[in-house]
DNA sequence: ATGTCTTTGTGAACGCGTGCACAAAGATGG
DNA sequence: CCATCTTTGTGCACGCGTTCACAAAGACAT
């Protein structure tokens, strides 16, 4: 998991928990799997682990949403891939813009994830003036400059900033007076906003830290209880957790192949 | 924020509960901030609004740290960035191997943040052998062949994952095989580790449907309720949270300037 | 030394999220 | 039509995380 929740306090939603909201994405991600292999149903029991979840948690979100499963039986595929959907507003067209086009850029532009969900690259904006025109993801890259009117036009309200740490707050202000009222951040900055405009973030440097704090525990948990696991084996009880949920029909985030 | 949290149970590590080390990042950013400033005290107050938190939440997060602050006076910022950089395992070396060399491998691979904070990226690996040898961001890109060998000779316990999803179990697996005990995985799937490996994921993706979510609520509520907001007028109530909280030293993601 | 003022550290209450365990619902077979 | 078996939907209890509110602690001035 990345980082993100800068949300209204707790403003649950017309009732659905953000915690379950959360996990919709990934329940509608094993599900489309699912239905591209053609599976008509499945159980709470395998869809949850599917998603890497526990089965009562997601009977319970799907509670929520309404009574979408027949008992004895499991869930209707299709049918709960469109709820979820739905609910999730991907059966709308969004139009996203994406500003700073280095790598991080680049990659978002190309990501696949993205218009098998309903969101579509509207455009890529850049300062640097030396990139303007240059075609990524089959987009031409425009200039800042044209910020206002790109999100005017075409009625953008998602925005994701993937620009150095310096450059996020005045872009974020640029584009929440142009329109925009949800933000995806990637730079390293905490962003202010006027209310009710959304901000999520994600920032790598946090998840890599979390993941150091958690080895050095491990580290140190070796050093004074037991041996050092010999580097090289599988550590622990590398039995367990055996099952695979099946791979994933999703676009991979990029890479050559 | 992102997605991530995969977690062994809810094992509050060293009695430092999980929520408050998701934080401590956060803390560590706008103090390294403040210190680059040259200031040499804060309050729990004006650290709180920078790194956009409630204040009595920072203090209690400190107060698992220890009793770092003095009453009446706040916090000695180059004490605290060290005590937190200690609690995180900053102060050591971390060698993080990075799989999967496309653009979103190629953003990590030259993201600043990562360098200041303690981690060390110790190689590129990518399965394209026409990638072999490629320069980025300095390093050289490794084939897949090499990484059982590379993770064992430079004693990584960190791996990022940026590949393709059909690719992602088995790297992560040849990743644990070989050594590795931490994940960060980039990759829309749900891996399968064994027990005492860390996962914790980022997924583009599903932080967009999460927003999608809140926005499509933001438009039905508009519709229902009151007129819908002009276009191109600041939404709701503009005023509040007009503080910003000081630019951040943090070297930014990507792009080039 | 004493009083005042600021700011920390934390006890306690509250709310959300999670997981158990089971009753209700429906399918399926005889 | 009845019995059995599977699987959902949920009431309930528990634990974590958040927030309030305040007492204790120290700085600082007089």
């Amino acid at each position: 998991m990345a980082t993100g929740r800068t949300h209204r306090p707790a403003t649950r939603s017309r009732g659905i928990p953000e915690a379950t909201v959360a996990r919709l994405p990934l329940y509608l991600r094993a599900l489309t799997a699912l239905s591209e292999r053609s599976v008509p149903t499945v159980s709470s029991e395998e869809l949850a682990t599917a998603a890497g979840v526990n089965s009562a948690k997601l009977r319970k979100d799907f509670s929520y949403l309404g009574s979408y499963g027949t008992r004895g039986v499991g869930y209707d595929v299709e049918y709960l891939v469109y709820q979820i959907s739905r609910e999730l507003g991907l059966t709308q067209d969004w139009p996203v813009v994406i500003v700073g086009i280095g790598n991080l850029g680049a990659a978002l532009a190309n990501y696949g994830g993205f218009a098998s969900r309903g969101f579509r690259v509207a455009a890529l904006i850049d300062a640097d003036p030396a990139q303007t025109g240059k075609l990524v993801a089959g987009l031409p890259v425009r200039h800042t400059d044209e910020l206002e009117e790109i999100v005017d036009h075409n009625q953008v309200s998602i925005g994701v900033i993937a620009t150095p740490a310096g450059a996020a707050q005045e872009v974020c202000d640029r584009l929440v007076a142009a329109g925009v009222t949800s933000i995806l951040n990637f730079a390293p900055t905490v962003l202010s906003v006027p209310d009710g405009v959304d901000v999520r973030k994600v920032d790598l440097s946090i998840e890599l830290q979390i993941l150091a704090f958690h080895e050095q525990r491990k580290a140190g948990e070796d050093l004074g209880e037991a041996v050092a696991a010999a580097r090289g084996a599988l550590p622990k009880t590398a039995a367990e957790a055996v099952d695979r949920p099946g791979p994933d029909g999703d676009v991979p985030a990029v890479m050559p192949a």
